[in-house]
DNA sequence: GTGAAAGCGCTAACAC
DNA sequence: GTGTTAGCGCTTTCAC
C-alpha cells in the first residue's frame, strides 16, 4: 500500500514505507527494517527478495518516523555570529562536512553577535529540535554559561569562555597572539595598536587576544597606552577602517596594527589608503583568521592561521560524542594547531614574485 | 508523565509531552494541541490553565512527531557550489533568515560546482528528508533539469538553466552583463576580455554573462575575439588570477576584463599586480555580484549588484507557495533588480574620500 | 530466522 | 468547547 496523501493544496506526496517494501517482497515490517539497518541477521534469500523490493519501490526511511521513535533528529546546530564573515563560512563548510560523514544534518544558527540571541540560543530555544549545539559565543561570559539549564548536549568553540563544564575547541590564542606580536617586534615595531576590542569591557573584562597583546608588550618591555587599544561594536571591516581612522588622531600614532580578526585588518588597510597611510611602512598589519581574502589583498595580509577543518570536525567528533555516550569523561580543553602566515603586510613587497 | 528516556550513552533525556501537559492541566491532548496550534478556539480559563502547565513544565513540541503526522519535515534545501563563495554565503544567509520567518529550517548542501553531486541533488537524494530544494546550478544543463524525475517541488536560482517547469529567480544576467560592458565601453575601453567562460562548451553552450558580453561587443560594433576569452575550471579567486595572467601573454593583451564574478575579478587584480600591470589605467575590471570584499579591495571593485536578499527571499516565497500549494499555477522566471556599482577598479582614483 | 504488535508525540476526524 | 482515538513510519521486544 503506498500511501498517497493530499496535501491542502491537492499535491501528490507518495511515501513508500517499509510496510509497502514488506508487502511486496512478502516479509513483515521487522524484516525489512532488519535488512535496512542490519541489526538482525537475516537469510540470504529474504535478504535479496528485499532488496529487490527496495529498488525496485525506490525506498528511503522516513527520518521523522526514525526520529520519532528513537528519540532525537540527526540534527545538530551550530550558532555563530554571521556566515557573512569568510572565517565562520569556511568554520561551518568544515562542520557540514564532518556531521555529514556521521549521518547528521547541520541547522545553522546566526546570532549577529548579540547577547540575547546567544542567551537564546544557549538555553536551547531549539529544543527538541535539535540533538546537540556547536556554540561559538561573542557576548557571553562565564556566568552565562555557567546559567545555562539545558541539557541538550554543547560544545564550545572560538576564544571566550573558559572554565566551564562543556567541551571547548579552540587554537591556544595567547600563544597565537603572542606569536603575531613577536614578528611584529621582530620587524622592529614599537608603538603597536590593537583594534577589536570588546565594547562592554566590564562583563568581559578581557578576552584572550587582547591578553595575549598586552602579555606580548609586557614581554618585551613596552609600556601598555590604552590609547592604543580601540574598541570595536562588531568585528567587521567597517569596524577596522573605523578604528584606524581613529587611532591615525593620536598625536602620536602607532606603527603596527594587531587586529582581531582578518576583516578588521583588510578595513584598517582600506582606511590607511585613503588616509595615505603606507602599509607596511608607516603601519605594518597582522589579522587573525587566514580568510582566503587576505591571500589576494593588496597588500597580502599577514595573519595567524588557525585549523579551521581541524576545529569543525574536533567539535562534531566531541558533539557526537556525547550524544552517543562514547564520550562520558569530563568536558575538555581541545586545542588545535595554528601557524603564523607573513605576508606583505608586515613584510612589503619582498615577498612578491617570491 | 514525563518521559525520561535512557539513551545508549547512559544520558538522561527528559521530553514534555502534550499528554504531560494535558495531564497537568485536567484537560484532554486535543485541547492542549488547539491552545498551541489555535486551530480551534478554546475557552478562556481553559486556555489559561494549558499555558500555565506549558510554562510551568516547559513544554516544546516535538518536531519529529508533528512532522511524521503531517507528513513533512519543515526542512528546504539550499544546494549550492560552496559557502566559501561569499556570495553565496550572503545568499544563505538571507534565505535561511525567509524560511525562518516561515518556521521553515534549511539544510544547506554542497555541489563544489560538481556536476555529478548537482545530478544527485537534483534527482533528490534527500527524499524523505526534505520538503524542497532551492537549487543553484552551475554544470547542469536543460536536458538534465528535465530529466529530474523527483516529485520535491525545486526552485532554481542563478543564470544558467532556462525553459524548465520550475520556477526560476535570478537578475536579468543578460541585461547586467550589457550594463557592465557599456560601462566598459564608456570609458574608453575597446579589447574587453572576459575572464570564467565555462570549461565543456559542447554541453553547455553559452551561458547568460558570456553570451551577454558577446551581444555587447556586437551591439558596439567591436570584433569578437576568442583569444579574449578565458575558460576556468572554477569560479575562484585563482582562477582568476591565472585567467588574467593568460590575458596579458597575448600580443596584443586587453585594456578591460569583465569577469564572472567578483572572486575571478579580484583573482585577476592581484594578478595584475604581480605582474606590474596597473588597474584601471592599463586594464580596468568590472566584477559581478558585489560581495563586500570588493568594497574594500584595492583598488575597489566596479561589479555588479545583484538584490541577494531578494533573491534569497522570493526563491523561499515561490518554494514555500509550491509547498503550500498556494502558487500552483505554472512555473515563473522571476527577475530581481539589480544595479551597476562603479568604482576604483574602472574609474581610478577618482573616487578615493568619496 | 522471522513475525506480530506496542508505542514514540502529534493532528484531525469524529463524537458529544 | 472539549474529549477520544486512529494512525503517520519506524524500531524493538517478545514470541515462535
Amino acid at each position: 500500500m503506498t500511501t498517497v496523501r493530499v496535501t491542502s493544496g491537492g499535491n501528490l506526496v507518495a511515501g513508500v514505507s517499509l510496510k509497502d517494501i514488506a508487502k511486496r517482497a512478502g516479509v513483515s515490517v521487522a524484516t525489512v527494517s532488519n535488512v535496512v539497518n542490519g541489526y538482525r541477521p537475516v537469510g540470504e534469500a529474504t535478504r535479496e527478495r528485499v532488496r529487490r523490493a527496495i529498488d525496485e519501490l525506490g525506498y528511503s526511511p522516513n527520518l521523522s518516523a526514525r526520529h520519532l521513535r528513537g528519540g532525537r533528529t540527526g540534527i545538530i546546530a551550530l550558532a555563530i555570529p554571521e556566515l557573512n564573515n569568510p572565517y565562520f563560512a569556511e568554520l561551518a563548510e568544515a562542520t557540514i562536512r564532518e556531521a555529514g560523514k556521521h549521518g547528521y544534518i547541520v541547522l545553522l544558527d546566526h546570532t549577529n553577535g548579540d547577547r540575547d540571541k546567544e542567551l537564546l540560543v544557549c538555553q536551547d530555544f531549539r529544543a527538541q529540535v535539535i540533538d546537540g549545539l556547536i556554540l561559538s559565543p561573542v557576548q557571553l561570559d562565564r556566568t552565562d554559561v555557567l546559567n545555562r539549564t539545558s541539557k541538550t548536549p554543547m560544545v564550545l568553540i572560538g576564544e571566550r569562555v573558559y572554565g566551564v563544564p562543556y567541551d571547548h575547541i579552540a587554537i591556544d590564542n595567547t600563544a597565537a597572539s603572542a606569536a603575531a606580536m613577536q614578528h611584529l617586534l621582530d620587524i622592529g615595531r614599537r608603538r603597536i595598536a590593537f583594534i577589536g576590542a570588546q565594547a562592554d569591557v566590564n562583563r568581559q573584562p578581557a578576552h584572550l587576544r587582547l591578553l595575549g597583546y598586552r602579555k606580548a608588550l609586557r614581554t618585551a618591555g613596552l609600556p601598555f597606552d590604552p590609547h592604543l587599544v580601540v574598541t570595536t561594536a562588531q568585528f567587521g571591516r567597517r569596524d577596522g577602517a573605523a578604528g584606524l581612522r581613529q587611532l591615525m588622531t593620536l598625536p602620536s600614532p602607532p606603527d603596527a596594527v594587531f587586529a582581531y580578526n582578518d576583516l578588521i585588518a583588510i578595513g584598517a588597510m582600506h582606511a590607511a589608503r585613503e588616509l595615505g597611510v603606507a602599509v607596511p611602512d608607516d603601519v605594518a598589519v597582522v589579522g587573525f583568521d587566514d580568510i582566503d581574502e587576505g591571500r589576494y589583498s593588496n597588500p597580502t595580509l599577514t595573519t595567524i592561521s588557525p585549523d579551521k577543518d581541524g576545529i569543525g570536525s574536533r567539535a562534531v567528533a566531541s558533539l557526537i560524542g556525547r550524544l552517543q555516550g562514547s564520550r562520558d569523561d569530563r568536558p575538555e580543553e581541545i586545542q588545535v594547531p595554528f601557524a603564523l602566515v607573513t605576508r606583505q603586510s608586515t613584510l612589503g613587497l619582498d615577498l612578491v614574485h617570491r
